[in-house]
DNA sequence: GAGGGGGCGGTTTTT
DNA sequence: CCGCCCCCTC
């Protein structure tokens, strides 16, 4: 492979790949090939250096980032050769756990909690202490979660906490902890953060996975918490080759506790890093990267990459004034519907999933088909969770937010469950045994109550069932529907060569590319969000947001805003937003 | 025990 | 404006 696969990249590129020992701090701007370099690295690894699949490690944040580099690498591998691990860093810890499970201190079949589960589990604790509903259940556990991702234990925080709140979380934490553990559960948090207590106080535990993976590779580096930063550090702890990717100017998951400065720490840490940049663009014009640019520069807390590029010029980006937002989402409809793009080149991004509403009514209305990213997540959804609650009694006896839940399903359902699963149990595919309860407990009846909704709760439970024809036994379905999000109805059939236009949150836009980006909602208060607009650096944060929503544009760049806005319900009056106003004059046309 | 109506409170982003 | 929670009724 050596000369040719290795001529697809640029020298900078070139460099990065074949660096494989030590640790590398890649720094790669927006467009820059970051997926390219990971993935020929991995190639470059196996083929080159001859090393085997088993001993490397490629961690990243996404499932679809994870599908995709699998994807490429697959590709670049030879026929029928074994791929390395490569998933997310909750992927692959949970997978550890298991293994692992008793030297951890809970069985092999524990639960994976997720934020309904967990809050559950919260406002039982709640009105247990009787505290009522005066502190907020997703306040108390987003405390919690952020204290887990900084390997603070349920005592640790009651020493560093001072104020009511937190003295509320104090209460409640460790009696959380508790319950999971009696629940034989645990919580995405704890799969990070009990996967680096078991390698800290084991060390033939920590030896074993060192010397297995002799390279390991971290993708998005810059968002990793303390709790995944340690967990990197002590695996790369025996070989010591690491590298990692990442840009702080795409840190954007402040919010739930990562923290930039690792990447920034990463040369403190290890000793003679190796640093990469690049900086060369592959993706947008030069107009568009001057844009992304006049807005991200006015960060002070972390250094910026001057990204460039060969595509000169470009068009410039177009900002519009609306009156309202059913206006702002007709222009946007009405700049497709005139332009001689396909479809699928298009993507409206917005700061708040509540704005996709207004855009999906616009479609519907001038008939153009649109894809609709995030959202409502389909494992989130009440029908699902109700279904899969059956299943997690059945593989794990003590999981008392399931069973609770299908306690609430209807107690005569539940006999009803119960008469029949002793004969489920017996090693049948999941698909069987889903069918088999729905069947029992005349659950689809339930939820049908022949309004769009029910047959769209319907068509969800007999969507998850085609899920499950895919798996074999039950644990490995369950494991699976935890940790990877399901692709949805319209997901599937755009990925099918359907045509259509894409709708998201710039959050979910990170790491993709289309023709014609649409940022729209670009008002004071929305975005940047007001409940980030006081903190400096809640408001860097947002502004990094900003940038990754301008270079996801490799053409051009729409940015909108309007006059005023329905908010809550009451319409308000808005301002065009700092990012916009950003952007000099002679960037810009105004349509 | 099940299911529906009315009041209240609340909008960020996700593995 | 929507979803959640509580309470009320059957």
């Amino acid at each position: 492979m050596a000369p040719s696969i290795l001529a697809n990249l640029d020298s900078d590129q070139q460099e990065a790949v074949k660096k494989t020992d030590g640790p590398n701090l890649i720094l790669a701007g927006a467009g820059s090939g970051k997926t390219r370099v990971l993935t020929y690295k991995v190639a470059y690894l196996v083929l080159e250096k001859k090393t085997p699949a088993q001993n490397i490690l490629m961690v990243t944040f996404t499932n679809k980032a994870a599908g995709e580099m699998k994807e490429r690498v697959f590709k670049y591998l030879d026929k029928g050769s074994e791929l390395p691990f490569m998933g997310t860093f909750h992927s692959f810890c949970a997978r550890l756990l298991r293994v692992e499970s008793e030297r951890a201190g809970f069985s092999k079949n524990f639960s994976i909690y997720d934020e309904t589960d967990q809050l559950d589990l919260v406002k039982e604790i709640l009105s247990d202490l009787q505290i009522g509903s005066k502190s907020r259940p997703q306040a108390i556990l987003a405390a919690i979660s952020q204290a887990k991702g900084e390997l603070l234990g349920p005592d640790d925080y009651k020493k560093l906490s001072f104020g009511y709140f937190a003295q509320i979380v104090s209460e409640v934490y460790p009696r959380y902890q508790k319950l999971l553990l009696k629940n034989n559960a645990l919580d995405f948090d704890d799969l990070i953060s009990e996967t680096v207590k078991l390698l800290k106080q084991n060390s033939d535990i920590a030896q074993k996975y060192q010397k297995r993976f002799c390279y390991i590779l971290v993708d998005e580096y810059q968002d990793v918490n303390t709790a995944q930063y340690e967990l990197t550090k002590i695996l790369a702890g025996f070989w010591g080759n690491i590298t990692v990717v990442g840009d702080a100017c795409q840190a954007i998951y402040g919010f739930r506790g990562a923290d930039f400065r690792n990447i920034l720490n990463f040369e403190k840490d290890f000793e003679n890093v190796t640093v990469f940049n690049l900086t060369r663009n592959y993706r947008s014009t030069q107009a568009i990267l001057d844009g992304a640019f006049s807005v991200i520069s006015q960060n002070e807390s972390h250094p910026i990459l001057k990204l460039w590029t060969k595509n000169k010029g470009g068009e410039l980006l177009e900002i519009f004034e609306a009156e309202n937002e059913v206006e702002e989402a007709g222009f946007v409809l009405t700049q497709i519907k005139e332009s001689y793009s396909p479809l699928s080149s298009f993507a409206v991004l917005y700061r708040t999933n509540a704005q996709s509403r207004v855009l999906e009514e616009a479609c519907l209305e001038s008939g153009i088909p649109y894809v609709l990213v995030g959202g409502t997540r389909f494992y989130q959804r009440k029908e699902i969770k109700d279904v899969l609650s059956y299943l997690r009694v059945i593989t794990n006896p003590k999981d008392s937010v399931s069973q609770k839940r299908i306690e609430k399903i209807g107690k005569g359902r539940l006999k009803k469950f119960e008469k029949v699963k002793e004969e489920i149990e017996r090693n049948r595919k999941p698909q069987e045994i889903i069918e088999n309860i729905l069947k029992e407990t005349e659950y689809l009846f339930l939820i049908d109550d022949g309004t769009e909704k029910g047959k769209s709760r319907v068509e969800n439970v007999k969507e998850l069932l085609s899920v499950a024809s895919k798996f074999e036994n039950l644990s490995d379905f369950l494991e699976n529907v935890s940790l990877v999000e399901a692709e949805s109805e319209a997901q599937k059939s755009a990925s099918e060569g359907k045509e259509a236009i894409t709708l998201m949150t710039v959050h979910a836009a990170k790491g993709l590319e289309f023709e014609t980006v649409f940022l729209v909602g670009m008002e004071e208060g929305l975005f940047p969000h007001l409940r980030s607009s006081f903190d400096p650096a809640d408001l860097e944060e947002e502004r990094r947001l900003a940038y990754v929503g301008i270079t996801r544009a490799k053409v051009k760049l729409y940015l909108t805003y309007v006059r005023n806005r329905l908010f809550l319900g009451r319409r308000q009056t808005c301002l065009v937003s700092r990012f916009v106003t950003d952007i000099p004059d002679h960037l810009i046309s105004k349509c």
